[in-house]
DNA sequence: CGTATGACGAGCC
DNA sequence: AGGCTCGCCATAC
């Protein structure tokens, strides 16, 4: 595992709360990425299976699932309670996090 | 070290 | 309104 920058991927992640989700965007700007949307992804991408990551917890600037495969994904985000639209679409207005306070990542002095 | 890739996003035609 | 292209970032090769 090399990613010192992929690890704060994971732990951005792991800040989002349970029933709601988050954007790459927005995870990318918390990382201080305007526009490492993609590199998110690709983080994820690579999360191993076993991981506590709650990977499912991300999604698309529409509130879609992007991966060919969202089937789990939604299974995992229904499980916690965040509703889908017909068409397969999460109301970000409801389920979106704001994110975590800009102190987050802070150390304790 | 340069090129290609990717679970995105926003802008342009 | 909808589809296509380019941009952007960090890895992989």
């Amino acid at each position: 595992m090399t990613g010192t920058e992929f690890e704060r991927v994971y732990r951005a992640v792991r800040l989002i709360p349970q029933a709601k989700v988050a954007t790459y965007g927005q995870v990318a700007r918390w990382l201080g990425w305007q526009h490492g949307a993609r590199t998110v992804g690709w983080a994820l991408r690579a999360l191993p299976e076993g991981s506590d990551v709650p990977w499912h917890r991300v999604v698309n600037a529409r509130g879609c699932i992007s991966l060919a495969d969202g089937e789990r994904q939604q299974i995992l985000l229904e499980a916690e309670g965040v509703a889908f639209s017909e068409s397969g679409r999460i109301d970000l207005r409801v389920y979106g996090w704001a994110g975590p306070p800009p102190w987050w990542e802070a150390d304790c002095l």
